[in-house]
This record gives C-alpha cells, sequence and structure tokens, in this order.
DNA sequence: CTCAGTGCAAAAGCTTTGCATAATA
DNA sequence: TATTATGCAAAGCTTTTGCACTGAG
C-alpha cells in the first residue's frame, strides 16, 4: 500500500484518484503551490479535475492537519505539506520567489509574550517580505 | 492645520474630504479594521462615499507607508495605521478577537537567520493563530 | 447497496478598472 | 485651468455551493 493511500485511509476518507494525485502534487511540489498550480499539476494526469474538487480536497486536508495554509500577502493562499519543522518564510516583491527559514519561535515566544500564556496557539505563520539579494543586485545596476 | 491633513499634504495628496475621514476612520479604529468596515464607519459621515474610493485610498495609503496590510488567514485583508512599536497578532479562532503583543523579533531574525542576512527586508508579520483564555474556558463547560 | 466524493455550472465575496463627472491646487 | 480624485457600474479573480451523477467501500 502506497504512503499517500495509507495516509488517506488512516483518516478515514476514500481513496480516490482525485485525492491521491492531489496529495501527491502537493508532496513534491517545492512547497507553497496555490490552488490553481495543484490544478494545473492534477489536470495533467486526470485531465477531467474539476477546480471545486481542488479546493474541496485542499479544505479537507487542511482540516485534518495533512497541510498548511499560508498567506504571503496576495488575494490567494498557498499551501505545502505539514513541516517536520519549524519554518518561515521570506518572500521577494520582486521575483516572488519564496525563501524558507528554520527558526525555533514558538518556544520562544510562549515562553516571553505575556500575551500568549493564556492563549492555546495551534497555529504560527511568519512572513518577512523584502528584496531577495538577486534582485537587488540587478536593481542597483 | 490638522494633523490628518498635514499627513496627506506632506505626501503630496489632494487633500479630499473622503481621504481626511478614512484615515480618521483608521486611525481611531482599535486597529485591524477591513474595507468594508472603513467604508461603513466612512459612509456614516459621508453617504456617497464609494467602496471603491475606499480600496483606492487604501492602496494609496499603503504605497505611502501610512498604513499597514494584515493577513489573518480570511478571504479579506485588514489594515492598521503603521505602528510606531514592532508589534503582532493572535487571532482567535474562535471568536475572531485579535490580540497584538509586543516583541522585538526584526533584530533577532536578521542577526540568526542566515538566508535573511542578504535579503532586504521591508515588512514582517507573525500571525499566531489558536484559541483565547474566554473561548477556551467556554469549550470546557 | 450506500453514502461520500465528484463534475459542472452557477453564485458569492472581495477587489480592481473604465469612464464620465467633480473637486483640488 | 489642469490634473487628480471620485462615483458608478461592470468586470475580474478566487473560492464556495447546489445538484445530479459516479465510484469506493
Amino acid at each position: 500500500m502506497k504512503a499517500t493511500k495509507k495516509t488517506l485511509n488512516d483518516r478515514g476518507l476514500k481513496v480516490t484518484s482525485q485525492r491521491t494525485v492531489i496529495l501527491e502534487a502537493i508532496r513534491h511540489s517545492q512547497g507553497h503551490v496555490d490552488a490553481d498550480e495543484v490544478y494545473r499539476s492534477v489536470h495533467r494526469s486526470l485531465p477531467r479535475v474539476s477546480l471545486s474538487t481542488v479546493y474541496r480536497t485542499l479544505q479537507r486536508f487542511r482540516e485534518l492537519g495533512l497541510i498548511d495554509e499560508l498567506h504571503f500577502g496576495e488575494e490567494h493562499h498557498h499551501y505545502e505539506m505539514k513541516p517536520a519543522r519549524e519554518h518561515y518564510h521570506l518572500v521577494c516583491l520582486e521575483c516572488g520567489r519564496v525563501t524558507e527559514f528554520q527558526y525555533p519561535l514558538m518556544r520562544t515566544l510562549k515562553r516571553n509574550v505575556p500575551e500568549a500564556h493564556d492563549f492555546e496557539i495551534t497555529g504560527s505563520e511568519i512572513t518577512l517580505t523584502g528584496y531577495c539579494a538577486r534582485c537587488l543586485k540587478q536593481k542597483q545596476m
């Protein structure tokens, strides 16, 4: 039994070709895909797939904690596999490239932010925006 | 000359009643207003104002660094006056209440995140989601 | 066989845009 | 008077929903 199939089965989801391919698409992407990218990717192997299925599936996966939704300040969301290590994102406003960085922030925040003491934190997102080295160099020229 | 008028003048914007009232609306809100809240608030003193003016003005203010746009994971954005002190947000998934907390993170990140070294950071957003004390208590009952 | 899942089309929510009119500097 | 800004209506983009059909268990 393939890993993807097991993942779905374990969570009581029916294993459909759509779900399998969608999960694989996110898993094998370099992170941070949006719904349309997932759709176009899935569409290659399942030409009859619909955008609604993609959206419904993304939402289901998110409820089950399989994937995380990211908010980079654009009008649409991005998705990534629930990461093993705590990590956050740098977004270049010029070229749109997203760089991940690891930083163990949660423990520090829980300890040092009084407002967080009586708050049960279930998710954390840090997005730093600016300009990457490559784009900075181009601007100077 | 009122502070708001001066703020607009200094940035080379024509001072219109719409802009004045929109800026005042954001300034006097408890932070984190969305476009529709601004619209409804402004509509009280300027009933003929249009939603497009609100959107256009928010964008202009943002370009000029007067306000910041926040992304709480909803389908629409929120806005706040460009804050004097570095601060971030806790969002309760149950009641939607937003709590601000101050935490001097940028300096630490710039120092400790290698990926950030050759990146010119212009904006930073931290959103922690979870459940506030009040909602946690209600759930237990 | 049953019910969850899907495709399609339509709707909904938020935001942007074109254009003629109005107001500021 | 010359722009710049506004209101209105229409369009655009992302996401959700209703419903009949399909397919997994």
